[in-house]
DNA sequence: TCAATATTTTAATTATTATTGAAATATGGA
DNA sequence: TCCATATTTCAATAATAATTAAAATATTGA
């Protein structure tokens, strides 16, 4: 992972609103969620700031969007997330078997 | 974990600078590093500049500062670290195994 | 105590990011 | 086609964070 895409990250998710709204999404899986469950996930209105939020998380690689019908879903990348967590962990007190993040979550091995 | 103290957290982590110093940091394991070492690892002066990042860091929770002599070791809080990952991994789809990051690095467990 | 090395403080300037509110687009069902 | 629901765009303003450079403090050894 280059250390550019992780500040990128890294920034999206230092937002409150934008934290919530990730750690939201995981809790959800694979599939993700509509704008509007979103909104009512954090009680707020889906308007032109959650959009707004919702965008800079898919700007930063952490999220997709894709539409269904006339709702709009966004989903956690979940590989962006590991990487971006094993980015975090590299060479653990210099690689000594710390137990370093390799990979914390993947919906395809959800039970 | 609260919110707010993870989204300093990440705020912190989220620039360029302190990100690299915090990676020098946990690779460096529990002892930690000069600000002098820090600044060699990163090819930057030891100036102002540094000491204001470091201090964001430590602002942060991330990391810890102690003198010796008339150097200054700042080191990774481990424990605040890993919080911060489990947060951002917390339920993560909807706890169904996916494998949720519980602890990822430890330097009492090196080798 | 003097000088050298190590680190920090401060204040001014510049740059980046967030919020607001209103209008706009897009989709599906009556 | 028309209406209601769902989501997005835009532009102005406000708030926060980063950079710079110079002076200040602290510790050790000669």
């Amino acid at each position: 992972m280059e250390s550019n895409l992780a500040v990128a990250a890294l920034g999206a998710l230092a937002h409150e609103t934008r934290l919530e709204i990730f750690r939201l999404l995981v809790r959800a899986g694979g599939g993700g969620l509509s704008v509007g469950r979103i909104a009512e996930g954090l009680g707020v209105e889906a308007n032109g700031r959650l959009t707004f939020h919702l965008k800079e998380l898919v700007a930063a690689g952490l999220a997709a969007s894709r539409q269904e019908g006339r709702f709009v879903f966004y989903s956690t990348d979940y590989v962006a997330m590991n990487e971006l967590l094993r980015y975090l962990t590299e060479d653990c007190c210099g690689g000594l078997g710390c137990g370093e993040v390799v990979e914390s979550c993947n919906p395809e091995k959800c039970a």
